[in-house]
RNA sequence: GGCGACGUGGCCAAGUGGCAAGGCAAGGGUCUGCAAAACCCUGAUCAUGGGUUCAAAUCCCAUCGUCGCCUCCA
């Protein structure tokens, strides 16, 4: 029984979808005006994660990730480096499209953008005026967030809170301080479409309550993002899609904690951050994921070169579970053999009670390190290949239910290989003739050019 | 000021009422020509102080500390 954590409802409950064996998942993606960092990595990484559980849980999931193309930001920033503010979005959603590659994330079934549901937005906009829950000022048009009762119910805040705290400048055109644009009268020279209400282009919000309604329908399972945007992007879509359609959204709001550096918020504003590029020009993509992996999705996750080598680390221990088995080996007894049986039923069953509880994947990966200590055990007490198999075979699947890629790397270059092997097989036949100098000599010129030995006879590429 | 999350061995971290998973690092051992790898062994009264309970890391209250949101943010 699988059971996730909803924000609205602050509890871990039951998961069960609107139709029956089909999930809908809506995610947030980023807004291009600049370079992704690693805080987004991880938000992909960690719906990434959500959803490879889910079809290994076998519901067919729909998974829509948009991107944020038209903005205040992105138009400022191609003012400043004078090129046209589609051009400097389309640049960066290829570029964050490569990283989402790199690390192994799968591709959403739909990326939808903003710029490319005007007709929807603006049938919501008219909508909600309509019925009274939008009122247009000057070109602009707000959200009356008075006339929608259920208003904070995902960030559990009140109007009146909010109200005492706010030293914002309020804009004196909006009936009440915490109304927010669904339209926005366009200033000269910025990209805008023909609406009603004069030219303009779309708030922040409306565009994901838009997206989904065209692309999921009004009501979807999963909503999920940064918690940074459960208020007020989140909340304020709630709003807008509800009042609009008159029906509960989304069913559960999944979020995921922040990615700090040195202690704080990693984030394109306060500036302490490491882009995607500067990571993986120095690190392995799955470096991080076991990072994701080996902590709750909902809690900060701080970053550093310690903990990052910490997570190589223990990838290089799940790999250790797959070399072959020792030279001579003549098989393992029957005791032996009923051990790793035994434990890979428990890793299996293990796996998934974790990662049923609200994808548990630090608990997860726990039953794995298990399962590798016994096959591990089992090679040393004389298993041969097949009497491994199995076990690996199960490594392997369960390893990459969590998207991580744990097989050898695929190699180089065949021709190079058959040197290495040519340079192992004769470091063999120096030691038999215990010429120690001229063996070491090899092993460590070796391990300088990259080659690292798994063991006597069998190697990897570093 | 308001709302919320969190504080578990040197580090990362699971567990949320019944004798505290796992990874990294460290120390000891097996194996080995040496080394590496692998295997075995070693370690926590769960921020602090009260309370509830037969029983609490786990529930309640208080205190201290860290972080997020309240303005664009994954």
């Amino acid at each position: 029984m699988l059971k996730v954590y909803n924000t609205l409802t602050r509890k871990t409950e039951e998961f069960s979808t609107l139709k029956p064996g089909q999930v809908s998942m809506y995610v947030c993606g980023p807004t291009v005006y600049a370079k992704a960092h690693i805080g987004h990595a991880m938000s992909a990484l960690v719906f990434d994660i959500i959803r490879r559980y889910l079809e290994y849980r076998e519901y067919k999931v729909t998974h829509v990730m948009n991107f944020t193309d038209v903005d205040d930001k992105i138009i400022i920033k191609a003012n400043q480096q004078g090129i046209d503010p589609f051009v400097l979005g389309e640049m960066y959603i290829h570029e964050f499209e490569g990283h989402l590659r790199d690390f192994n994330i799968l591709p959403a079934t739909i990326n939808p953008r903003a710029t490319r549901e005007m007709d929807q937005i603006l049938t919501m906009i008219q909508g909600l005026i309509d019925m009274g829950f939008a009122y247009p000022v000057d070109g602009d048009v707000y959200f009356r967030v008075t006339k929608d009762p259920q208003y904070g119910k995902l960030s559990g805040r009140k109007l009146d809170d909010m109200q005492a705290g706010s030293r914002i400048d309020v804009d004196y055109r909006k009936e009440h301080p915490m109304d927010f644009a669904l339209w926005k009268a366009a200033k000269p020279g910025e990209p805008s479409w023909p609406s009603p209400w004069g030219d303009g282009r779309p708030g922040w919000h409306i565009e994901c309550s838009a997206m989904n309604l065209n692309h999921l329908g009004e009501q979807i399972d999963i909503h999920g993002g940064g918690n940074d945007l459960v208020f007020p992007h989140h909340e304020n879509e709630i709003a807008q899609s509800e009042c609009f359609t008159g029906k509960t959204f989304a069913t559960y709001w999944i979020h995921n904690g922040m990615l700090q550096l040195s202690g704080e918020k990693m984030s394109k504003s306060i500036g302490n951050l490491v882009t995607i590029e500067e990571f993986l020009n120095h690190h392995p993509a799955d470096a991080l994921r076991m990072m994701v992996l080996n902590s709750g999705y909902r809690s900060p996750l701080s970053y550093s070169e310690d903990i990052l080598a910490q997570a190589e680390k223990a990838i290089d221990r799940l790999r250790s579970a797959l070399k072959p088995a020792l030279g001579g080996s003549t098989g393992a007894s029957e005791a032996v053999l009923k051990t790793l049986q035994t434990q890979m039923h428990a890793t299996s069953a293990g796996y998934v009670e974790s990662m049923d509880n609200d994808f548990n994947s630090a608990g997860a990966l726990s039953h794995l390190f298990e399962l590798v200590r016994v096959i591990n055990q089992t090679r040393a007490d004389n298993a041969t290949n097949e009497q491994l198999s199995p076990a690996q075979a199960l490594l392997l699947k369960l390893t990459s239910a969590l998207g991580l890629s744990i097989e050898k790397e695929t190699v180089k270059n065949q021709a190079v290989d058959g040197f290495v092997d040519l340079l192992i097989e004769i470091r063999k036949d120096l030691r038999a003739n215990k010429m120690w100098a001229l063996s070491d000599k090899v092993r460590d010129q070796l391990a300088g050019l990259g080659v690292i030995r798994k063991d006597g006879t069998s190697w990897h590429w570093e």
